[in-house]
Parts: C-alpha cells; sequence; structure tokens
DNA sequence: GTCTCGGCTGTAAAAGTTTCGTAAAATCCC
DNA sequence: GGGATTTTACGAAACTTTTACAGCCGAGAC
C-alpha cells in the first residue's frame, strides 16, 4: 500500500482523484498549495507525487526542483492543463518522471502511476552479519568466514525473517504466516525441519544453538553475535 | 513538526483534538475505525498515535498488540471513556505507553503527548517492573539484575497473571480458571508448585517471600516491590 | 497464654505429558 | 532425474502434574 501525495489548487479535482486513489488502496495525501506541497514531501515521504504544473505561489515546476534539489527521489508525475505548452526537455529538466493532460481518465492516470512507480524499483543493498556469518541482501548469497555457503530459497527466506526480527520470540505460526505466506499452513514441523538446516549451516554447535534458539512451548528466536 | 495519528470513531472528538493539535503545530492524521487506523499508523509513520480503547471493528486494544506485534515502535496513548476499567499492566503488555481518560483538557493531552514523545526519545520499554525483576512483553522474557532467567510457559503466564491482578488475593480456582482455563481442574497442588517455581526464580529468599505472598487457607497474593 | 490437632502449605522428586530434534522417507517441482 | 521441501517417526529433552511427607498455621480447649 502506498501513499500519494496529490498536489493541487483545485479542489473538486483533488477529491476525485482522492476518491480515485483510495478505491485503488492508495493512500491519499491532499495539498493545496505547492509550499505545503513541497513540505508534505519532505515530511511524509510519500511514494509518488502528483503535482499541478500551475499552482498559486510555489509553482509545481519549482516543487520538483526544488525536491531534486534537496536530493528527494520520489517519482514526480505532473498534471498539466489543455493549453499548457509541455516540453519533455523542461519535465526532464525539472526532474519529473511523467506528465498527464487533464482531463484524463482514471484508468489512464493509474496507468501511468503503476508504470512509474515500477521504474523507480527501490531497495537497498545492504549487508548483515551475525556471528561469523555475512549476508548480503543485494546478491542473495550467504558467507561464512569469507567461504560461501550454499543456502535453498526457504532457508534463505527464513533467515531473512529471523534477521529482520532479532531478539524476539518467534512462534511458529506466525514463521510460517510471515515466510510462507498467509493461509499457508504445512505441518508444523516444517519450521523445525529448516531451523535444524540452518543450525546445521551457522551454528559453532549445531547441537547447542546460540543463534537459533529454541524457546520451548512457544516457539524460536534469533539472538545476532 | 510531528505527524499525530488520532483513531477515534467519535468525529467531534477527532476535530476537537485535530484543532487543538495544529494550534500547537502537530500535523494531526485521523481515522475512524481501527482498520484504517492501523494501515496509516504502518504508511504514515507518524509520532506518536492516540487510540480510542472502544473501536466498532478492530479495538483500540488489537490495534496496539498488532502494531506491536508488527515491531512499530511508535507511542501510543490510549484514550479511554470513564467507566472503562484500565489495566496499566494491560497497557503495558499491548504496548502503550500512556493513557489518558475522557473527558480530558488539552493542557493535560498535549503534556502528556510531549511526556511520551520526550521519553520514546532515549529508551525502549514495554516492560514491567517488581524487585529486581524485570519482564519484557515484547520479547517475552523476564530479566533479574540484567541476567535472563529461564521460564517456563506455565511459569510465563501464571506471572504475567499476578502482574495483572498486584495486591488482590488470588484463589487456587480463580488462578486455574484464569491462567489454566475454564474447566481445567487439575490437583489443586499445580497452582502451589508454580508458586514455588516462581519464588525460587524472584525471590530474594524463596522461604520468605515477599512478592509472592501465601494468603493462608484462601490462595496468594502479588505484591510488587 | 499456650497446647493440641486437623487442615493447609512448601517442596523435592516421581510420574506423566507434551514438545522438540533430527534422520530418513515421501512428495513436490522444475 | 535431482535438488528442494514437507512429512513421518521416534527417541530425547523439557515441562507439568501428582505424590508424598514434613512442617506450619490457626482455632478452639484449657
Amino acid at each position: 500500500m502506498q501513499k500519494i501525495l496529490v498536489i493541487d489548487d483545485d479542489e473538486n479535482l483533488r477529491d476525485t482523484i482522492g476518491v480515485m486513489l483510495e478505491r485503488e488502496s492508495f493512500v491519499p495525501i491532499m495539498a493545496a498549495d505547492g509550499k505545503s506541497g513541497f513540505e508534505k514531501a519532505l515530511m511524509l515521504k510519500p511514494h509518488l507525487i502528483l503535482v499541478d504544473l500551475r499552482l498559486p505561489g510555489m509553482s509545481g515546476i519549482e516543487v520538483c526542483k526544488q525536491l531534486r534539489a534537496d536530493r528527494v527521489q520520489t517519482p514526480i508525475i505532473v498534471l498539466s492543463a489543455v493549453g499548457d505548452e509541455v516540453d519533455k526537455v523542461l519535465l526532464l529538466e525539472i526532474g519529473a518522471d511523467d506528465y498527464i493532460v487533464k482531463p484524463f481518465g482514471t484508468r489512464e492516470l493509474i496507468a501511468r502511476m503503476r508504470a512509474v512507480l515500477r521504474r523507480s524499483g527501490d531497495d537497498a543493498g545492504r549487508v548483515a552479519h551475525f556471528g561469523d556469518v555475512e549476508v548480503d541482501f543485494e546478491r542473495r548469497n550467504v558467507t561464512r568466514r569469507g567461504k560461501e555457503v550454499k543456502i535453498t530459497p526457504a532457508e534463505y527466506n527464513l533467515l531473512l525473517f529471523f534477521l529482520h526480527n532479532p531478539e524476539r520470540v518467534l512462534t511458529r505460526d506466525l514463521i510460517l504466516n510471515s515466510v510462507w505466506g498467509y493461509e499457508y499452513y504445512p505441518n508444523t514441523r516444517t519450521v523445525d525441519a529448516h531451523v535444524v538446516r540452518l543450525r546445521q549451516k551457522f551454528e559453532v554447535d549445531p547441537a547447542a544453538p546460540t543463534h537459533f534458539v529454541t524457546v520451548h512451548g512457544v516457539g524460536y528466536r534469533f539472538l545476532p553475535q
């Protein structure tokens, strides 16, 4: 679910777009002028910005320029009125990702939004450590003392979930839901079986685990370091 | 500038709080029910959440629990109606940071908000204390003088029940019903056996308990500090 | 006040129950 | 076919309940 900031001084249009966004299960955030739109863009970090070119006070062009000057990478779609002369060079220059001419259809706007959102793939490539193990999220591989450890997809996903939830006690149900997906309930021992394999690959002594710890009667707990 | 999410089904109250927040130069975000409140909390990452305990659909309690289950650390202040019996340990357990009883004054709410915001700046804490023991509900672990104490499910549940009902004299029947579940009547000594183990783990002198106290002929009583 | 006695409680340890670890078999899925 | 995943099975380990007995408590008798 993604936040969409709509910056437009036309209240009717804002409402229309807002309703439409909600129907598509986006979360709309509204701003009626350039200045407040700019501030909300900084503060609320929307996933995408729809901004009218002509705005009272700070114009849409200035909003874009200013955001890019502040190194805000959020994709921007410019809304322009029929008469506006929109040239692609200007859009490139101000850092917009696409534009659409008013009046536009719901379907068209949504399509462009999805296209822009798709293009702006996010995700940072980083590395996590625990014990003598290093996990490279970007390359999806795991090394132990510099040597690569072969790891299956299920094991990797489970490991990721543990890495994201250190210290906490995680029930098997929670793990199944989170790692295997909703509504999917294999036999309870599935989790155990995979934990065993993580231990065999990453514990100094798999029989006396220090990272993948059992909490009897409840579930498991991952302890980094 | 800080975002405050207000989850309450009473539109009047929402408006009142909204105006008040804006006057104090917070940015209010509104939600009329638990589900949308929960979603906005995840998505818009407010700095603080005000949530009514009683809500149609997903209750305030569920909102809190779910957020904490999703590892959202945002401080939460619970709004409760006059009649509600507010259990402080329950609040701690579900991860609330403070509560305030309706109707409340602007000044009071602002003061608490600032206090909570200030607190959440430094340390974490969904924890209860008694004696030299600390119970971390989120991690589901118990430490004594900083050292983790291993605790079994039955012991943990019993401890939780005591924490929820401090000072009160609790009969064995009541304890069995509440901790072990309705209609389940093992031999009466079961409770005693577990109390013994709590004493051994958490009393300075298990033979002269000061926290888990016997009330002869009736049951037990838990005294924090 | 203090003695006495029956019932209540403390507690270790035995007995019973549940949960877990793990290899191996079965199944799934390219 | 061949690796990955899930299920099975069963011994081991952990936990819970019961047992057993010693010691404690409190009410009434004196």
